[in-house]
DNA sequence: AGCACGCCGACT
DNA sequence: GTCGGCGTGCTC
């Protein structure tokens, strides 16, 4: 028997099947080969009785870790997202199968020779050898690198040359990581409200897409719960997805509580071995549901009843790095093939996916109400153009300063949240709150400082720097942007006494960072959190009174189109934080856009209220869901390799355009981050119609595809959740 | 990804 | 001449 294998190498030059002989196993067995000669593992993915080929190697079963439905949801993903055969694959497939055996997932890393001066390090590898001492410096000055990244940067031969020449050590790194300790079981009796009920039996006895909107605090977790204890009864098994950061300790526990070991946990904390078992009782049969981020739609269930996407608004269920998916239409295929009913939970949809409901290609089920007898924090608006003008150049308006004294003084906790998302910066006016905006996108500038110039980054046009406010001739014009730690500089000024606890990228950069910031808040060791996106999710904390919001509307300049959207979802979720318990909330959000509609509609949680304005602008100026945005990412160490490599795949996609019609837009630019990694970034941007990208999406890879950088990279995102 | 092969500049 | 670096192409 032929056996058609896909070698454990991602590479686009054996990104193809090569012929090996072997006894009949099923498609998608795991098989051991000889490939040049290194010993590696494959993937069956095809059989035949002949090759073209002559003296084949064996190829020796392994085990078959694919089901033939994990095989067809493949196929899917390399056509929708012109994957490689292997990256594909390998989210199937723990990392520990990815070896024979060497159960212990390690990489090899280099840093220099510490025991000699570099100076001589340098000598020995002679002057002659120019991309060696480039490496060597590179390791140098790092402290040390691992092996894979190495050889992308410098080539493979500068690399073996410098490792051949004993300037370098290498050794093994263990991939570490602490489980999440300590899952409690939580005993809780559920009774569901009527609406909660409802929701569960329009789900259990339906089939297809359920878009559930519940606001917050609406109990969708019960409903998630009940829904799959249905499947369960009729024999099924569930997959539930929530974001990485939502998968907390709390939450697991919750679901370890109803279904005890019947739960197999995927999140980021497992190491390959923790991963591997959860994996297998997922095989066996031994567990069930499967909880875990975005990669566990890939999970090894059959019989799958029902598939969950929780926060289903959320940016992380969108791959941004290969391999690229969506995991939303993953999930979709997915619950088609095997008749699961799909579940897409949020107080906020994604317009897209509420579009749909409308659309009736989504079932509508609607939790109004609010399981505490309390109602949803009342939110009040502060004008910060009004509070300037009126001589206050803090950044805490004046409501929100008396708001935290009475929080402090009845010995409640404040939470203050800061929207500062992303590098790129917006251009406004702080006398009338005018903000630069594109003549053709309708999308905020960005302010290049390297250039002195401002970008838009959907069509790279490019505008004069303003000094003077165009709207009423203020000169008070300026680049919106406040860090956390100014927050809490400012906050220890106004309150000398205060205890605040800060939460940010920086804070939380070690792995339990997060977690031990949180507790620490919830045990009232801080009277007030300051945070940016980060504290906006999960999380109830009894004794926060008070939410502060500042800069509500920076994430409205970002220049993307889901601008109103995402400010619209982080804002109700961020209030939501308030007043949990049995304690009134109270919400105070700044903005120098008092009047955008985005709060008019966030002020009373009035999502469709929202979204029928929203949809009407989409529709305007041809964005999602009307258009698809397509761009083409070229990056290459040579500018000159990126230009004409850019040229190449816009002349090809100009000659599409040609035979297939005119898109909405089409263009090619720098990308707004012109440098990454070393790398010369260049794109070719388009928006196509629903029709057109059905037509030319193939040809759009294709034209991607048939361009290679030197040293760079070229590939296709959709719909990316930012242009930068 | 690794490895062989072959071209090319630098130096005994 | 010849040594070693570096790019290119191939692996069933």
């Amino acid at each position: 028997m032929i056996l058609e294998v896909i070698v454990d190498i991602s590479t686009d030059n054996v990104d193809r099947c090569f012929d090996y002989v072997g006894e009949d196993m099923p498609l998608g067995s795991r098989v051991a080969v000889e490939f040049g000669k290194k010993q590696l593992i494959g993937f069956v993915v095809g059989k035949k009785e002949t090759s073209d080929y002559g003296d084949l190697k064996t190829a020796r079963y392994l085990d078959a870790p694919i089901s033939s439905e994990q095989l067809e949801l493949l196929s899917f993903m390399r056509t929708s997202y012109d994957l490689r055969y292997i990256d594909a694959l390998r989210l199937f497939v723990p990392a520990k199968l990815r070896e024979e055996k060497d159960p212990e997932y390690s990489r090899k890393f280099l840093t220099v020779d510490g025991s000699r001066p570099l100076e001589q390090l340098v000598e020995q590898v002679g002057s002659r050898a120019a991309k060696q001492l480039d490496a060597l410096m590179y390791i140098a000055s790092t402290g040390g690198q691992f092996l894979s990244v190495l050889t992308s940067k410098f080539g493979a031969s500068a690399i073996s040359g410098l490792r051949g020449k004993g300037v370098v050590i290498e050794s093994l790194v263990h991939e570490r990581s602490t489980p999440l300790s300590g899952l409690q079981k939580q005993n809780k009796k559920v009774t569901l409200t009527d609406s909660q009920a409802s929701a569960v039996r329009r789900i259990s006895n339906g089939k297809g897409v359920f878009l559930l909107h519940g606001v917050t605090g609406s109990g969708k977790t019960e409903v998630y719960q009940t829904a799959i204890e249905e499947e369960l009864k009729r024999g099924k098994t569930a997959i539930m997805l929530v974001p990485e950061i939502s998968l907390t300790p709390q939450v697991l526990g919750l679901f370890r509580a109803r279904f005890g070991d019947s739960v197999a946990i995927l999140h980021s904390g497992l190491n390959a071995s923790e991963r591997y078992d959860e994996w297998k009782r997922l095989k066996t049969g031994e567990a069930k549901i499967a909880i875990g981020a975005r990669s566990a739609i890939f999970a090894p269930l059959e019989n799958i009843g029902i598939i969950i996407i929780d926060e289903e608004h959320d940016a992380s269920y969108q791959s941004e790095n290969n391999p690229r998916y969506d995991t939303k239409s993953v999930a979709q295929y997915r619950a088609a093939l095997c008749g699961a009913k799909l579940v897409l939970g949020s107080a906020t949809p994604d317009i897209e996916s509420y579009m749909r409901a409308t659309e009736g290609d989504y079932q509508l089920v609607e939790l109004p109400d609010r399981i505490s007898k309390y109602a949803l924090p009342e939110m009040e608006i502060v004008d910060m153009t009004a509070e300037f003008r009126g001589g206050n150049r803090g950044m805490f308006s004046i409501a929100l300063r008396e708001a935290l004294q009475q929080t402090l003084d009845r010995g409640e906790q404040a939470m203050i949240f800061l929207n500062r998302r992303g590098f790129a910066s917006f251009i406004r006016c702080s006398e009338c709150g005018y903000i630069a905006k594109c003549e053709d996108c309708d999308i905020s500038l960005t302010y290049h400082i390297t250039e002195h110039e401002l970008k838009c980054h959907y069509c790279g046009k490019r505008y004069h720097e303003i000094t003077k406010c165009p709207n009423c001739g203020s000169d008070r014009i300026k680049q919106g942007k406040i860090g956390t730690e100014k927050v809490v500089e400012e906050l220890k000024k106004l309150f000398p006494k205060v205890r605040v606890l800060r939460m940010d990228r920086d804070t939380t950069q070690r792995k339990d960072g997060y977690f031990k910031i949180l507790n620490q808040f919830a045990s009232h060791e801080a009277d007030v959190l300051v945070g940016t996106q980060m504290i906006a999710k999960g999380h109830d904390f009894g004794n926060v009174t008070l939410v502060g919001i500042l800069e509500a509307d920076a994430a409205l300049y970002f220049s993307d189109y889901r601008a109103s959207e995402r400010t619209f979802q982080l804002i109700t979720q961020v209030a939501g934080r308030a007043g949990r318990a049995d304690k009134k909330g109270r919400v105070i959000l700044q903005t120098y856009a008092p009047r955008h509609y985005v709060f008019r509609y966030g002020k009373t949680y009035d999502y469709v209220g929202f979204f029928k304005k929203e949809i009407n602008t989409r529709l305007v100026t041809k964005f999602p869901p009307y258009t698809k945005i397509v761009r083409v990412l070229i990056s290459s160490p040579d500018e000159q390799d990126a230009v004409n490599c850019t040229r190449d795949v816009y002349s090809k996609i100009r000659q599409l355009e040609a035979e297939r019609g005119r898109f909405v837009y089409l263009g090619a630019a720098r990308s707004p981050i012109t440098r990454m990694n070393g790398l010369v970034r260049y794109q070719v941007t388009m928006r196509l119609t629903p029709e057109q990208f059905g037509a030319c999406i193939s040809d759009i890879y294709a034209a991607a595809d048939g361009v290679r950088t030197k040293g760079g990279s070229v590939f296709v995102e959709i719909n990316p959740q930012s242009m930068a």
